[in-house]
RNA sequence: GCCCCCGUAGCUCAGUGGAUAGAGCAACCGCCUUCUAAGCGGUUUGUCGCAGGUUCGAUUCCUGUCGGGGGCGCCA
């Protein structure tokens, strides 16, 4: 908003500048950006131009400075930007007008709360976000957890910069799935009153699926049937737990849907066709020394055995991944036959781009464990888009700008100060939904269980987004819990509540407002706050720092409590001023809800604690 | 061995190549006759791990190094 006023401003005088000869014309590259100052001596927004523009213009920085200044000093007099002031090595420091600067309150409240924050992109993408997708064999853990926050506001973000974007959960319900046949016989083992296999599934949950399953099936079905349905019934409460946590899914894909249609096979036969998978038993091997230059190219020969002749096994069939920058070749179907998951991949991938129709753009969320698969599926994007003719290298390019794996790093739980197993003292795993239902009870113990966790969603989002992705953090538990007081999610959200609470009071307050008259330091600073979301939400489109977001609605919080603090609202003896400030309040609002809309934690319109008895 | 991430105040962490590096917690001192004190103001706190390099300018980018965390299956 304002700061893309300044920029086309700025960009406006360089023009005429390089027009009347006084800036080389080499200048016009340079890109202008508009920061804010960490002190209000250096004015309300600040750009480095002048520096970074100086060894084009072929002066030094003062010198393109002040050919700026005075550009804008002969031209017509603007009523925003009162002064451009040159300081330190060379910075220009934009003084505006804080009564002009008020007029943005109306842009603010135009826009409202669905759209304020949201941009237009004249070439959006179209893009498939894929996040969460743990196999159904237990419940959405903590762990988990973060990945489910970070990717369902990484879509909020690209959507609300401008893209189209569908979300979307694969199952991981393959038929030869090893986890989840051994997931299966756990069941089936409980159904039958059997100790469950060596290696399988245990905790609660696994009881809660065969006392569920005994209702509709005899104890001696087959294993086939009792994995489909226990995949069924997990899915189920994984799609639950994730809606309490505020997140649906456009699309829940089904890894066997693929095998089942006969499209795994058919991609293969294509890759083969192609000539980026073959049946030579011979298998390339790739070391990478220091920055991924080639070590050491390493030929194994596949022995077959007799035996497998014998059976009348197939040849296994391999995907040349390491033509497309992977460090070995991956087996896409085994002799017997059975294909791999990466086989699926191959077809799931194609797949992904009817997913919105016709998407430009794949983004697969993945955790820290799968950093080593990257290479992985760019190889089989790669493998796929490859035309007749064209150079691996490019394919592999392609595949890249097509495809962003995004790794969000380990989350720890820290309890007692100590780190804490992902599972509970009783053993079992610890679900997302047990932290939601604690925080819940911990911060509201006498509110009903949907107030509960609506708290307890908002704060546990609201942790595991205050950090960057990339960054390993650690999640208190106790201070998500038992203090819950301290947590930020609540002085953001008290903001809102507290805006609330003055609309509701300024019931009397009427007549148009004079936003002119909002020009004290701390309105001025809480109109610039606000009118930060479009280009913090632009900014996290761009690099996925959507923990951003987190620090812009504490910071507009604490903007707003201020401004609270020192400017009176409700005062009917100055109606007009007392209109102004109310419209200000909206605005806040509107800022606030936007941001919370974003993040996917709630705008409570009351918050009251109850008197802590406490050492009483 | 290779790959990813981290190292900033006592603790947990923000920080867009820029000016005097910030916030919360913790400690201390103030502010409710007044729109919610889950708030506001103030005091105290630094070898931005270390060494080079690029740059007019580096906490930020690059290289190396030390320390910590995680990952490298014909599992998914």
């Amino acid at each position: 908003m304002i700061r893309d006023f300044l920029r086309e401003f700025t960009h406006v005088l360089v023009q005429e500048l390089i027009a009347s000869d006084r800036l080389p014309a080499a200048v016009a590259e340079i890109p202008i950006e508009i920061t804010d100052t960490k002190s209000i001596e250096h004015g309300d927004f600040a750009t480095n131009f002048a520096m970074i523009s100086a060894k084009a213009a072929g002066m030094n920085p003062r010198a393109v400075a002040t050919l700026v200044v005075d550009a804008f000093q002969a031209g017509p007099a603007n009523s925003l930007v009162h002064q451009i002031e040159i300081a330190g090595p060379g910075f220009l420091n934009f003084r505006l007008d804080p009564a002009q600067v008020a007029r943005y309150v109306g842009d603010i409240l135009e826009a409202g709360d669905a759209k304020f924050g949201n941009s237009h992109l004249a070439h959006p993408d179209r893009i498939n976000v894929e996040f969460v997708s743990v196999n159904p064999n237990g419940p959405i853990t903590i762990g988990s957890g973060r990945g489910a926050a970070f990717g369902s506001v990484l879509c909020n973000v690209l959507e609300a910069a401008g893209n189209v974007v569908h979300r979307e959960y694969y199952i991981n319900d393959g038929v030869n799935s090893e986890q989840m046949r051994l997931f299966g016989l756990s069941v089936q083992a409980k159904l039958r009153g059997e100790p469950v296999p060596e290696g399988g599934y245990k905790g609660d949950y696994v009881d809660d699926i065969a006392q569920e399953l005994k209702l509709t099936i005899s104890p001696d079905e087959d294993l086939a049937v009792v994995k489909k349905l226990c995949e069924k019934l997990m899915t189920d409460r994984q799609r639950e737990a994730l809606e309490i946590f505020g997140i649906t899914f456009d699309t829940w894909f089904s890894e066997q849907s693929l095998h089942d249609a006969g499209i795994v096979d058919m991609r293969l036969d294509e890759l083969a066709l192609k000539g980026v998978a073959d049946e030579n038993p011979v298998r390339t091997k790739v070391k990478f020394g220091k920055g991924g230059v080639v070590e050491e190219v390493i030929q194994e020969a596949q022995v077959s055995d007799e035996d497998d002749v014998a059976t009348g096994e197939r040849a296994t069939l391999w995907l040349r991944s390491t033509n497309f920058g992977d460090d070995q070749d991956r087996v896409l179907r085994r002799k017997d036959g059975r294909l791999t998951y990466i086989a699926s991949d191959v077809a799931y991938h194609a797949d992904k781009f009817n997913r919105p129709p016709n998407a430009t753009k794949l983004i697969t969320v993945l955790g820290p464990d799968h950093h080593g698969y990257i290479g992985r599926l760019h190889a089989v994007l790669a493998a796929l888009l490859q035309q007749p003719g064209q150079p691996d290298a490019d394919a592999l390019r392609m595949a890249r700008e097509q495809l962003q794996v995004v790794i969000f790093q380990l989350v720890r739980f820290m309890k007692d100060g100590k780190p804490a197993p992902m599972r509970k003292r009783d053993g079992n795993i610890y679900a997302l939904i047990d932290l939601i239902d604690e925080i819940g009870k911990q911060a509201a113990p006498d509110a009903d269980q949907t107030e509960q966790r609506r708290i307890g969603r908002d704060v546990a989002r609201f942790f595991y987004l205050m950090r960057s992705h990339e960054t390993a953090m650690d999640f208190d538990l106790d201070l998500a819990t038992r203090q819950s007081d301290d947590n930020p999610v609540f002085y953001a959200q008290y903001a809102h509540a507290r805006i609330c609470s003055v609309i509701a009071r300024a019931s009397e307050i009427t007549g148009e407002p004079n936003l002119a008259l909002l020009v004290h330091p701390r309105e001025t600073a809480l109109i610039k706050k606000i009118c930060d979301l479009p280009y913090e939400i632009q900014r996290s489109a761009k690099d996925h720092g959507v923990n951003r977001l987190t620090t812009y609605a504490v910071d507009l919080a604490g903007a707003f409590h201020y401004f609270y603090d020192a400017c009176r609202v409700v005062q009917p003896e100055e109606p007009e001023l007392s209109a102004a400030r109310l419209a200000l309040c909206h605005a806040a609002r509107v800022g606030l809800r936007a941001a919370f809309r974003i993040l996917g934690v709630s705008a409570p319109e009351r918050m009251s604690r109850e008197p802590s008895v406490v050492g009483l």
